[in-house]
DNA sequence: AAATCTCTCTACCAAATGGTAGAGAGAGGG
DNA sequence: CCCTCTCTCTACCATTTGGTAGAGAGATTT
């Protein structure tokens, strides 16, 4: 049965949806094989240990994530245009594979074992991300602060609006579909507000 | 020794430190207990299973959390200014107390099993945090635009701000005090340039 | 003094966990 | 035909886990 796959790839897909979604702890070894009909030892086969295929899954996301974030910026927009695109990017991703981004909130949680590994892929990126907004502010197409902070605040707002199903529902927005447009949208308007340039940013002559 | 503790509570406090640093499920009892210097039967004699002694850990979290927004809530400024402090006491508890952030993190993540506890205790706060955002709308103190959207914003970003440290060392941002008062500032200008009213937002005479 | 209540302990246990050792089946090459 | 390589399996194992049963010590009540 499914022989169209390779298993060592179903295995990595198959984990990083359960860590991305429960966690490491959380995550078996015995149910992660189950759930692929097939023994825990041939797991142990591709991967040595847990660890190592922690590992590996975390390499594989960070390449998703670069690639989509690569893809997305050699388009070359600007300014607020390009933070819009990007969001958009991040609420498909939400929507799309959600355990992405859960993967990304398990690796940075603060009492993280394998804190390095994410941050060691996807610095490039990180560092492509700041000399842009630098770059628009110079320009005058965004207002002026600290790139790196700024950075900060739209990862944090991004990923959290798009991903806190939990806390969106404390707060009385529901889960639904219609309503990830909705959140987007209100962000996106959150999200201008707070980077359009003003007078004094205009680029000097 | 340490017969001042009530042995309750110092094992609510140990277990919520670790709950919201760890994790439930990378939480063992044994540990635990050992932390405590008191044998495991201890812990389950005050609570009768860990799930039970998670869903105390909440209660007891909710509680703290509650009371330090309606605190800061009772003090009436308005507009900007109310937010302001909002933050700067997230950033205050986020130094003093971070296992608190995190296990707000732990509860509200998309696998958690204990969904609805939290957001039973904070309901309440959470209307009176968006009422007041309606209110500060009306009255043309702040920008107009969806209350539960913009709450959702403000504490993603608040939250992710104050805690997401692993992040912020893979934007390059060093995790040092002065660093934390750095992020604080940029981002209370962030949020400012977000929420400033504009002309159309004037109340209606 | 006897009985009860509060608290912490020792002694266990069944289940689950990550991991080791190695057999067996099939394919391909010599 | 045999040898080797790839892959998945069965059989085990030591450790850890959450949890049960109940003893013992001290204080309080009757």
């Amino acid at each position: 049965m499914n022989n169209s796959v390779p298993t060592r790839q179903r295995v990595l897909e198959a984990a990083l949806n359960a860590f991305g979604t429960e966690g490491y702890a959380a995550t078996s070894l015995d149910a992660l094989a189950e759930q692929l009909g097939v023994r825990k030892q041939t797991i142990l086969y591709y991967f040595p240990s847990k660890q190592a295929l922690f590992d590996s899954v975390i390499d594989a996301a960070s390449q998703d994530l670069v690639e989509l974030f690569e893809q997305e910026a050699s388009r070359g927009l600007t300014g607020i245009d390009q933070v819009e695109a990007i969001v958009r990017r991040i609420f498909r991703l939400a929507v799309s594979r959600p355990e992405l981004l859960g993967l990304v909130r398990e690796v940075t949680r603060p009492g993280s074992i394998t804190a390095g590994r994410l941050s060691a892929h996807v610095g490039p990126t990180v560092d492509r991300a700041r000399a842009f907004l630098e770059r628009e502010m110079a320009a005058g197409r965004l207002r002026r602060s600290d790139p790196s902070m700024l950075l900060l605040s739209l990862y944090s707002t991004v990923v959290g609006v798009a991903s806190e199903l939990e806390v969106q529902r404390a707060m009385g927005i529901p889960p639904s579909a219609r309503a990830t447009v909705g959140r987007r949208t209100e962000l996106t308007r959150f999200l201008r507000a707070a980077l359009a340039p003003v007078d004094s940013d205009a680029p000097r002559p």
